[in-house]
DNA sequence: GAATACCTACGAAAAATTTCGTAGAAAAAA
DNA sequence: TTTTTTCTACGAAATTTTTCGTAGGTATTC
Protein backbone atom coordinates (compact mmCIF):
# COMPACT_ATOMS: atom_id res chain seq x y z
CA UNK A 1 0.00 0.00 0.00
CA UNK A 2 2.73 2.13 -0.95
CA UNK A 3 2.56 2.36 -4.52
CA UNK A 4 1.31 6.62 -4.71
CA UNK A 5 3.62 9.14 -4.66
CA UNK A 6 3.67 11.11 -1.86
CA UNK A 7 0.53 14.00 -1.86
CA UNK A 8 1.89 17.93 -1.94
CA UNK A 9 0.36 20.15 1.03
CA UNK A 10 -2.74 21.39 -1.22
CA UNK A 11 -3.09 18.18 -2.41
CA UNK A 12 -3.84 16.68 0.91
CA UNK A 13 -6.21 19.92 1.72
CA UNK A 14 -8.37 18.72 -1.54
CA UNK A 15 -8.04 15.19 -0.34
CA UNK A 16 -9.29 15.83 3.26
CA UNK A 17 -12.56 17.22 2.28
CA UNK A 18 -13.27 14.12 -0.05
CA UNK A 19 -12.76 11.74 2.69
CA UNK A 20 -14.90 13.58 4.44
CA UNK A 21 -17.56 14.58 2.12
CA UNK A 22 -17.29 11.29 -0.32
CA UNK A 23 -17.84 13.29 -3.61
CA UNK A 24 -17.87 16.38 -4.72
CA UNK A 25 -17.74 19.02 -7.26
CA UNK A 26 -14.42 21.42 -7.98
CA UNK A 27 -16.82 24.46 -6.21
CA UNK A 28 -17.59 22.32 -3.11
CA UNK A 29 -14.34 21.50 -2.39
CA UNK A 30 -13.23 25.20 -2.70
CA UNK A 31 -15.53 26.37 -0.43
CA UNK A 32 -14.40 24.23 1.70
CA UNK A 33 -10.75 25.32 1.53
CA UNK A 34 -11.57 28.42 1.83
CA UNK A 35 -12.95 28.22 5.11
CA UNK A 36 -9.27 28.15 6.14
CA UNK A 37 -7.55 29.41 3.51
CA UNK A 38 -8.42 31.83 0.58
CA UNK A 39 -7.78 30.45 -2.75
CA UNK A 40 -9.16 30.88 -6.25
CA UNK A 41 -11.87 28.21 -8.05
CA UNK A 42 -8.94 27.89 -10.98
CA UNK A 43 -6.28 27.59 -8.55
CA UNK A 44 -8.24 24.45 -6.26
CA UNK A 45 -9.36 23.30 -9.59
CA UNK A 46 -5.80 23.35 -11.72
CA UNK A 47 -5.05 21.08 -8.34
CA UNK A 48 -7.41 18.65 -8.72
CA UNK A 49 -6.91 18.25 -12.50
CA UNK A 50 -3.10 17.33 -11.21
CA UNK A 51 -3.99 14.35 -9.12
CA UNK A 52 -6.78 13.23 -11.61
CA UNK A 53 -4.01 12.89 -13.63
CA UNK A 54 -1.75 11.50 -11.19
CA UNK A 55 -4.42 8.91 -10.15
CA UNK A 56 -5.20 10.81 -6.89
CA UNK A 57 -8.64 11.08 -8.14
CA UNK A 58 -11.48 9.76 -10.22
CA UNK A 59 -13.55 12.34 -12.24
CA UNK A 60 -17.17 11.67 -13.35
CA UNK A 61 -19.22 14.00 -15.82
CA UNK A 62 -22.88 14.74 -14.56
CA UNK A 63 -24.55 17.19 -17.04
CA UNK A 64 -21.43 19.75 -16.99
CA UNK A 65 -20.22 19.49 -13.78
CA UNK A 66 -17.32 16.99 -12.65
CA UNK A 67 -17.83 14.78 -9.54
CA UNK A 68 -14.75 14.15 -7.48
CA UNK A 69 -13.82 11.50 -5.67
CA UNK A 70 -10.54 10.38 -3.92
CA UNK A 71 -9.21 6.74 -5.39
CA UNK A 72 -6.84 6.52 -2.23
CA UNK A 73 -8.34 5.70 1.22
CA UNK A 74 -7.88 7.84 4.16
CA UNK A 75 -6.23 5.38 6.25
CA UNK A 76 -3.92 4.21 3.93
CA UNK A 77 -2.81 7.57 3.03
CA UNK A 78 -1.92 8.27 6.69
CA UNK A 79 -0.58 5.10 7.18
CA UNK A 80 2.00 6.10 4.54
CA UNK A 81 2.43 9.29 5.29
CA UNK A 82 3.01 8.46 8.64
CA UNK A 83 5.66 6.05 7.90
CA UNK A 84 7.36 8.65 5.73
CA UNK A 85 6.87 11.30 8.96
CA UNK A 86 8.43 8.56 11.54
CA UNK A 87 11.44 7.85 9.12
CA UNK A 88 12.00 11.78 8.53
CA UNK A 89 11.03 13.35 11.81
CA UNK A 90 11.54 10.66 13.91
CA UNK A 91 14.65 8.80 12.76
CA UNK A 92 12.08 5.66 12.34
CA UNK A 93 11.78 5.52 15.99
CA UNK A 94 8.20 5.15 15.91
CA UNK A 95 7.67 4.95 19.78
CA UNK A 96 9.57 7.97 20.71
CA UNK A 97 6.46 9.63 18.23
CA UNK A 98 3.72 7.91 20.28
CA UNK A 99 5.27 9.39 23.17
CA UNK A 100 5.31 12.97 22.41
CA UNK A 101 2.25 12.31 20.77
CA UNK A 102 0.58 11.53 24.02
CA UNK A 103 2.31 13.93 26.32
CA UNK A 104 1.78 16.80 24.22
CA UNK A 105 -2.14 16.28 23.51
CA UNK A 106 -4.72 15.77 26.05
CA UNK A 107 -6.49 12.67 25.74
CA UNK A 108 -9.97 11.62 27.54
CA UNK A 109 -10.32 8.36 29.56
CA UNK A 110 -11.91 6.68 26.96
CA UNK A 111 -9.12 7.23 24.88
CA UNK A 112 -6.77 6.20 27.50
CA UNK A 113 -8.83 2.93 27.87
CA UNK A 114 -9.05 2.15 24.23
CA UNK A 115 -5.05 2.56 24.72
CA UNK A 116 -5.05 0.45 27.03
CA UNK A 117 -6.82 -2.09 25.45
CA UNK A 118 -4.61 -2.19 22.10
CA UNK A 119 -1.43 -2.47 24.35
CA UNK A 120 -2.63 -5.16 25.90
CA UNK A 121 -3.84 -7.14 22.60
CA UNK A 122 -0.65 -5.98 21.49
CA UNK A 123 1.60 -7.63 24.53
CA UNK A 124 -0.63 -11.02 23.95
CA UNK A 125 0.55 -11.11 19.85
CA UNK A 126 4.20 -11.68 21.24
CA UNK B 1 8.41 27.07 20.84
CA UNK B 2 6.76 27.69 17.48
CA UNK B 3 9.19 30.78 16.44
CA UNK B 4 10.60 28.84 13.92
CA UNK B 5 9.43 28.53 10.46
CA UNK B 6 9.06 24.96 8.66
CA UNK B 7 12.34 24.13 7.82
CA UNK B 8 12.22 22.01 4.20
CA UNK B 9 13.02 18.48 3.58
CA UNK B 10 16.82 18.91 3.08
CA UNK B 11 17.27 21.02 5.74
CA UNK B 12 15.15 18.72 7.71
CA UNK B 13 18.09 16.01 6.59
CA UNK B 14 20.61 18.57 7.81
CA UNK B 15 19.45 18.88 10.97
CA UNK B 16 19.09 15.49 11.61
CA UNK B 17 23.24 15.31 11.17
CA UNK B 18 23.67 18.17 13.03
CA UNK B 19 21.07 16.52 16.11
CA UNK B 20 23.44 13.77 16.06
CA UNK B 21 26.66 15.07 15.53
CA UNK B 22 26.44 18.05 17.77
CA UNK B 23 29.04 19.89 15.61
CA UNK B 24 30.37 19.35 11.93
CA UNK B 25 31.54 21.00 9.01
CA UNK B 26 30.04 21.35 5.20
CA UNK B 27 32.05 18.81 4.03
CA UNK B 28 31.23 16.16 7.08
CA UNK B 29 27.53 16.78 6.82
CA UNK B 30 27.64 16.69 2.85
CA UNK B 31 29.22 12.78 3.83
CA UNK B 32 27.05 11.84 6.43
CA UNK B 33 24.16 12.91 3.99
CA UNK B 34 25.74 10.96 0.90
CA UNK B 35 25.34 7.48 2.50
CA UNK B 36 21.63 8.11 1.76
CA UNK B 37 21.44 10.55 -1.47
CA UNK B 38 23.62 11.61 -3.58
CA UNK B 39 24.03 15.54 -3.21
CA UNK B 40 27.27 17.99 -4.55
CA UNK B 41 28.71 19.63 -1.95
CA UNK B 42 27.89 22.99 -3.18
CA UNK B 43 24.38 22.06 -2.62
CA UNK B 44 24.82 20.87 0.81
CA UNK B 45 26.62 24.32 1.49
CA UNK B 46 23.79 26.58 -0.22
CA UNK B 47 21.00 24.87 1.95
CA UNK B 48 23.26 25.35 4.86
CA UNK B 49 24.00 28.91 4.09
CA UNK B 50 20.30 29.37 3.78
CA UNK B 51 19.60 28.12 6.73
CA UNK B 52 22.11 29.86 8.90
CA UNK B 53 20.71 33.06 7.27
CA UNK B 54 17.40 31.57 8.46
CA UNK B 55 18.72 31.69 11.78
CA UNK B 56 18.43 27.43 12.53
CA UNK B 57 22.08 27.04 12.76
CA UNK B 58 24.99 29.16 14.10
CA UNK B 59 28.25 29.22 12.59
CA UNK B 60 31.66 29.44 13.91
CA UNK B 61 34.60 30.39 11.79
CA UNK B 62 37.93 27.94 12.92
CA UNK B 63 40.88 28.30 10.11
CA UNK B 64 39.04 28.79 7.13
CA UNK B 65 36.25 26.03 7.52
CA UNK B 66 33.28 27.06 9.20
CA UNK B 67 31.68 24.51 11.85
CA UNK B 68 27.80 24.62 12.04
CA UNK B 69 25.93 23.53 15.18
CA UNK B 70 21.92 23.78 14.86
CA UNK B 71 20.30 26.03 16.69
CA UNK B 72 16.76 24.49 17.27
CA UNK B 73 16.51 21.59 19.68
CA UNK B 74 15.61 18.15 18.33
CA UNK B 75 12.85 17.40 20.80
CA UNK B 76 11.22 20.98 20.29
CA UNK B 77 11.52 20.71 16.23
CA UNK B 78 10.10 17.41 16.66
CA UNK B 79 7.36 18.52 18.66
CA UNK B 80 6.38 21.42 16.34
CA UNK B 81 6.75 19.14 13.12
CA UNK B 82 4.56 16.50 15.09
CA UNK B 83 1.41 18.99 15.36
CA UNK B 84 1.73 20.31 12.46
CA UNK B 85 1.49 16.63 10.94
CA UNK B 86 -1.09 15.82 13.61
CA UNK B 87 -3.39 18.71 12.14
CA UNK B 88 -2.30 18.28 8.27
CA UNK B 89 -2.74 14.76 8.19
CA UNK B 90 -5.04 13.00 11.13
CA UNK B 91 -7.58 16.23 11.35
CA UNK B 92 -6.13 17.26 15.00
CA UNK B 93 -6.89 13.61 16.11
CA UNK B 94 -3.56 12.66 17.96
CA UNK B 95 -5.13 9.90 19.57
CA UNK B 96 -5.80 8.28 15.82
CA UNK B 97 -2.33 8.58 15.07
CA UNK B 98 -1.10 6.95 17.76
CA UNK B 99 -3.46 4.22 17.55
CA UNK B 100 -1.90 3.99 13.81
CA UNK B 101 1.93 4.28 14.87
CA UNK B 102 1.38 1.69 17.69
CA UNK B 103 -0.19 -1.00 15.34
CA UNK B 104 1.80 -0.40 11.92
CA UNK B 105 5.35 -0.58 14.28
CA UNK B 106 6.86 -3.26 16.11
CA UNK B 107 7.03 -2.06 19.97
CA UNK B 108 9.51 -4.17 22.35
CA UNK B 109 8.39 -5.55 25.79
CA UNK B 110 10.34 -2.62 27.17
CA UNK B 111 8.83 0.25 25.00
CA UNK B 112 5.50 -1.37 25.76
CA UNK B 113 5.68 -0.80 29.43
CA UNK B 114 7.56 2.20 29.31
CA UNK B 115 4.05 3.62 27.52
CA UNK B 116 2.40 2.48 30.16
CA UNK B 117 4.06 3.71 33.05
CA UNK B 118 3.11 6.96 30.59
CA UNK B 119 -0.29 5.98 30.39
CA UNK B 120 -0.48 5.75 34.62
CA UNK B 121 1.02 8.58 34.84
CA UNK B 122 -1.72 10.83 32.74
CA UNK B 123 -4.70 9.08 34.04
CA UNK B 124 -3.50 10.12 37.86
CA UNK B 125 -2.87 13.82 36.21
CA UNK B 126 -6.94 14.05 35.56
C1' DG C 1 56.71 32.09 -3.60
C1' DA C 2 54.40 29.32 -7.14
C1' DA C 3 51.42 25.49 -7.59
C1' DT C 4 47.96 22.76 -5.54
C1' DA C 5 44.28 21.51 -2.63
C1' DC C 6 40.46 22.87 0.04
C1' DC C 7 36.67 26.09 1.43
C1' DT C 8 33.23 29.62 1.16
C1' DA C 9 30.35 33.07 -1.38
C1' DC C 10 27.33 34.04 -4.81
C1' DG C 11 24.34 33.87 -8.50
C1' DA C 12 21.72 31.67 -11.47
C1' DA C 13 19.60 27.49 -13.52
C1' DA C 14 16.49 23.65 -12.77
C1' DA C 15 12.70 21.50 -10.68
C1' DA C 16 8.61 21.29 -8.12
C1' DT C 17 4.53 23.52 -6.49
C1' DT C 18 1.02 26.97 -6.41
C1' DT C 19 -1.61 30.56 -8.38
C1' DC C 20 -4.37 32.70 -11.71
C1' DG C 21 -5.95 34.78 -16.27
C1' DT C 22 -8.24 33.83 -20.39
C1' DA C 23 -10.74 31.14 -23.73
C1' DG C 24 -14.34 28.43 -24.82
C1' DA C 25 -18.08 24.95 -24.08
C1' DA C 26 -22.45 23.79 -21.83
C1' DA C 27 -26.45 25.05 -19.39
C1' DA C 28 -29.84 28.36 -17.77
C1' DA C 29 -32.30 32.58 -18.08
C1' DA C 30 -34.32 36.14 -20.57
C1' DT D 1 -32.46 32.76 -30.04
C1' DT D 2 -29.63 35.83 -27.72
C1' DT D 3 -27.63 36.89 -23.36
C1' DT D 4 -25.88 35.61 -19.11
C1' DT D 5 -24.11 32.42 -15.91
C1' DT D 6 -21.41 28.47 -14.71
C1' DC D 7 -17.85 25.18 -15.61
C1' DT D 8 -13.65 23.13 -17.47
C1' DA D 9 -9.24 23.31 -20.09
C1' DC D 10 -5.00 25.17 -20.73
C1' DG D 11 -1.01 27.73 -20.47
C1' DA D 12 1.82 30.65 -18.32
C1' DA D 13 3.44 33.40 -14.35
C1' DA D 14 4.89 33.42 -9.56
C1' DT D 15 6.87 31.15 -5.70
C1' DT D 16 9.49 27.93 -3.31
C1' DT D 17 12.99 24.58 -3.08
C1' DT D 18 16.97 22.25 -4.83
C1' DT D 19 21.04 21.89 -7.45
C1' DC D 20 25.28 23.31 -9.24
C1' DG D 21 28.98 26.09 -11.72
C1' DT D 22 32.27 29.54 -11.14
C1' DA D 23 35.04 32.89 -8.76
C1' DG D 24 37.95 34.02 -5.19
C1' DG D 25 40.30 33.41 -0.78
C1' DT D 26 43.18 30.82 2.57
C1' DA D 27 46.08 27.26 3.89
C1' DT D 28 49.51 23.53 2.47
C1' DT D 29 53.03 21.56 -0.21
C1' DC D 30 56.78 21.50 -3.09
Amino acid sequence: MEIFQKPTESELEVLKVLWQMGRATVKQVNEEINKTKETGYTTTLKIMQIMFEKGLLSKNAEGKQHIFEAKIGEEDTQKSLLNRFIDSTFQGNAMSLVMQALGNHHASEEELSELKKLIQQLEQDK
